[in-house]
DNA sequence: TGATTGCGTTTACGACGTAAAGCCACGACT
DNA sequence: AGTCGTGGCTTTACGTCGTAAACGCAATCA
């Protein structure tokens, strides 16, 4: 959301049993996400608590109720906006452009960046299967796959190859960025910096390989092999494409 | 205060289907974490909870804490134990016996069939970055990793591109297994049946071409698509290895 | 003026994870 | 024999969570 200078002086506020007025504007269901989505950015989807999130917006927990069904139904909320983010702040049209491949890396593109943009989180957007009835896409807001489908429909693609492609698109994003995300921006409480060798006994001892090769797994080439893989995948939806539309 | 007298109910039936004499044999840590496995398969990870995994078992809650040292640690054990059931469930062996495509290819099948078979419980390998310190790899358990690496490096990849094939599979199985087991095990609580299109007055109205392709995207080619993108991910592992050892 | 309505607070309840003691049946030692 | 740990489980208790219900209390409208 690039944060323009909002409301961050909720103020600290537990000072004393009493608080202040605090007459801040009144509270709507944008901000109530949006702040929620910073608290996991900065401390974790863990630590999210209605009550915590409520006297980060300088209102009791019962008022974001008014708002927002329930914690599930805001956590959907967030993975949602997180999507139309997307959409909006980054180069990704609504529709092909400059043709499907172009579209298609705008479109992983932009869920990278998001998926880089809020590591703590992304893995919701993964794990949120019980909830949209009658369809549940894995990276969800129908807009979206609407989008996909129609633009590859259009662009000369079976619907067969579409939904095809749709979820071989999807799996894809899913695993890289999952894994991308997980290996970079994890929360680490108390002793991570033991990371080098000089820590750990024997923890590694009975794992000679995954020792000696410990500094490339950590290391991160994930941009270059997100690129590739893309690439390849293109490769091979273009070969989908061409093989089941004749004409 | 308000010391409400407790309602000790109780603990009622302990549902046991296994040993019908044993009084309730001593409690280890195997049968805890197995029983959590259970309880997730049948009634979904959020309802999985120490009182309840304990009156599962004939027991207090407190009663795990002797063998478990909390919760998180309960599920990092359920995610350990799923992993180390492929290995000796099914024909995967601990090191390449015919090559290693064919050892991938096992290893791919073993994942998946974990996930299939304990599709709720299978988010959780996705799902579970805060934990073992000096690396984190997406599908756990060290062994695994270190069987990985140097089945590829005793195969004439070199450590790059050992650690690129780790990323790539990974994130393959990551990807396609996610969304496979989304796509199906839900829970779905009280009114699913109205998948078919009776229902929802205008809910698809505005995207038309979901609406058309529905059908195909609930199907399930999923095991062909797999077997396919596997293939595809082998042959370009096998040119990475090729690339990098001129020998 | 008073009634209505919208927004936020208070209070309360039941469930959760878990720390800290307590209880008790066993086997080992004197 | 009795005594004594001690391993295995239960009790009790605390703090936190999500959230239902009732209660103010403005601003608005009649």
């Amino acid at each position: 959301m690039s944060s323009t200078d909002d409301v961050k002086d909720v103020d600290a506020a537990i000072v004393d049993g009493k608080a202040p007025p605090s007459r801040s504007r009144p509270l709507d269901r944008d901000r109530i996400v949006a702040t929620a989505i910073d608290h996991i950015d900065d401390n974790g989807l863990a630590g999210l608590t209605m009550r915590r999130l409520g006297s980060m917006l300088g209102v009791e927990a019962m008022a974001l109720y008014r708002y927002v069904a329930g914690k599930e139904e805001l956590l959907d909320a967030v993975v949602e906006q997180l999507v139309a983010t997307m959409q909006v702040d980054d180069e990704v049209p609504d529709r092909p452009v400059d043709g499907w491949t172009d579209f298609l890396m705008r479109l992983a593109h932009g869920v990278r960046r998001v998926a880089l943009r809020h590591p703590k989180a992304f893995p919701l957007v993964a794990s949120r299967p019980p909830e949209a009835p009658w369809l549940r896409p894995p990276l969800r807001s129908l807009d979206w796959v609407e989008k996909f489908l129609s633009a590859l429909t259009d662009e000369g693609f079976t619907d067969e190859a579409a939904v095809a492609s749709y979820r071989a698109f999807s799996s894809f994003l899913l695993g890289h960025l999952l894994l991308e995300v997980s290996t970079h921006g994890a929360d680490v409480g108390p002793l991570d910096v033991l990371a080098d060798d000089t820590d750990e006994p024997d923890s590694l001892a009975a794992y000679p390989t995954v020792r000696r090769l410990r500094s490339g797994l950590s290391e991160d080439h994930a941009a270059v092999e997100f690129e590739e893989a893309l690439e390849e995948l293109l490769d091979r939806l273009a070969l989908l494409r061409s093989e089941q539309a004749p004409s």
